[in-house]
DNA sequence: CTGTATCCGCCGCGATACTG
DNA sequence: CAGTATCGCGGCGGATACAG
């Protein structure tokens, strides 16, 4: 235990809290394990729009530059015509691929449990009767 | 790979976009990280706080009861006075803790990795001159 | 001590239109 | 095909005040 860091290591600008704000982010880990599952790392831009159909144009570009910024992945620009852009996870992309598999597999593996859960109590109705 | 469901295993219920959606919000890996981390998994409100100065106790507490609501942390009241109220976490928690703290790893593992790259492009500015 | 209610600014994200 | 610019809404999340 440190006595004198006790939550400096929740400054804005460390390592951890950077990665998380990859997360909080709606898309990122759906990015990142569709191009790594059904793409093996490596994929164009519609080819993972074709595998994530409920993401928009603009969302699908912003959440691959933020990757593509925090080092997880590649941006290739084949000056062909029409342009062609490929994505490709970096050896650092790829090894964050495997804690965000392991929480795939744990909601896999206890979905009956989450199931049993209510709906959302979240979220109150302002005006609910 | 299963040919006849390309993305129907991102339907808005699924388990794990249930489990994302936890982590779409701010602090839900900094306070599971926190109780596991420095509290041994079972900690009152206040010395949750006092571990992370800067949540809100509003955003503490709605925090802690989606966490409560998913399953990974239970929640007890003491009928004391003053009234106590204990955090700890479930056995299911206790396991969506491991891949959290890989992410974690990976941060600090690659923190000088991540530290080369520029600040954030993100968020641009729309009024910017 | 713990929690709720209210107000409110900010920004994530979708829809749309347009460029190369 | 890939990307950007713009507009608008919903809601996250902070500050504050109040209740048990």
């Amino acid at each position: 235990m440190k006595p004198g860091s006790p939550e400096e290591q929740w400054r804005e600008d460390c390592a951890p809290r950077r990665v998380l704000e990859l997360f909080s982010t709606k898309w990122t880990s759906m990015v990142l394990h569709t191009l790594w599952a059904r793409h093996d790392g490596c994929a164009r831009s519609a080819a993972l729009h074709r595998s994530l159909p409920a993401i928009s144009q603009k969302m699908l570009t912003q959440t691959l530059r933020e990757m593509e910024h925090a080092g997880i992945v590649t941006r290739t620009v084949h000056p062909t015509v029409p342009p062609a852009v490929e994505y490709a996870l970096t050896p650092l992309g790829t090894r964050l691929v495997e804690p965000i598999e392991l929480i795939y597999d744990w909601a896999r593996s206890n979905s009956e449990a989450l199931d049993a859960l209510q709906p959302r109590p979240t979220s109150r109705r302002r005006g609910g009767t």
